[in-house]
DNA sequence: ATGCCTTCGCTTCGAAGA
């Protein structure tokens, strides 16, 4: 089985990209994170008769996740509980929904990106993901041997070779030790991240902004993850970054991560 | 070995992204 993360970064504007993709790489589950739409905007039409199910969750033009699979959705949550609000009034973000696909209970996650250090949105981000390994902590410690696949955009950058440039990223959110403290505590919660092995540094990335020929010249961030519990982690036998589909008129910022599964 | 930012909704510029 074949899995998959990619912040598309709006759906309506890369729905082409994403059935062009799934056909190239032949996936079985895909988890998308920025569909950038409400439910009445989704573009579920262009997904019928190509043999995949859709579940989203979106709520305005900011967020939106969800999940696309040919081998099943079943048992859909939205958010997860203790999920952190934002706003004022505070209110749940479309940045999480889960579903079990073909035996494997798949989570399509955007983390809150932080802004800056010192901003409200920082603790936002250190909250949301302090509730989210908490909550999936007690998912193993109900079935040890469950497969579970934390998939999506993480926003942390875990290493300084997850950086194009350290010195460009000195006091800036992605970096700072409490995030990458936070993302290391999914691996005490029994979650490791498993496409690193697969995808070796330096000078592997995920993102590239749009701005400044980021792309070309190789200014790139690894935040996009699939973390996996033990029982997933068993399965992964490859893993590997489309860096083509971030080429070209129309691409997202995002580059998408493949987890192929025995 | 790719191309100088993009998306959305609408105070057609501002907010958000990272």
């Amino acid at each position: 089985m074949r899995i998959a993360t990619w912040n598309v970064n709006s759906m309506r504007a890369r729905v082409d990209r994403v059935v062009a993709f799934l056909e190239r790489h032949d996936v079985d589950v895909l988890a998308v994170q920025e569909t950038k739409c409400r439910e009445d905007q989704f573009p579920y039409s262009v997904f019928e008769g190509t043999g995949y199910e859709v579940t989203h969750h979106g709520l305005n033009q900011w967020n939106g996740v969800a999940i696309i699979s040919r081998v099943g959705i079943e048992d859909v949550q939205v958010g997860f509980a203790g999920m952190p609000q934002w706003g004022d009034p505070a209110a749940d973000e479309a940045r999480a929904i889960s579903a079990l696909c073909g035996g494997v209970r798949v989570w399509s996650l955007y983390v809150p990106n932080g802004r800056e250090l010192g901003d409200p949105h920082m603790d936002y981000k250190l909250a949301w993901l302090e509730a989210l390994r908490t909550d999936a902590a007690g998912w193993l410690a109900d079935d040890a041997n469950a497969q579970i696949a934390l998939m999506g955009d993480w926003n942390v950058a875990p290493t300084d070779e997850d950086v194009w440039s350290t010195e460009a990223f000195e006091g800036k959110t992605h970096v700072s030790p409490a995030e990458r403290s936070a993302f290391f505590s999914f691996n005490d919660a029994g979650y490791t991240d498993v496409t690193r092995e697969h995808t070796p540094g330096p000078g592997t990335y995920t993102y590239w902004d749009y701005t400044q020929l980021s792309f070309p010249k190789k200014r790139g961030l690894r935040i996009d993850f699939c973390l996996g519990s033990p029982a997933l982690a068993n399965r992964v036998e490859s893993a590997m970054i489309d860096r083509e589909e971030r080429k070209g008129k129309g691409a997202s910022d995002h580059a998408p991560v493949i987890v192929d599964l025995t």
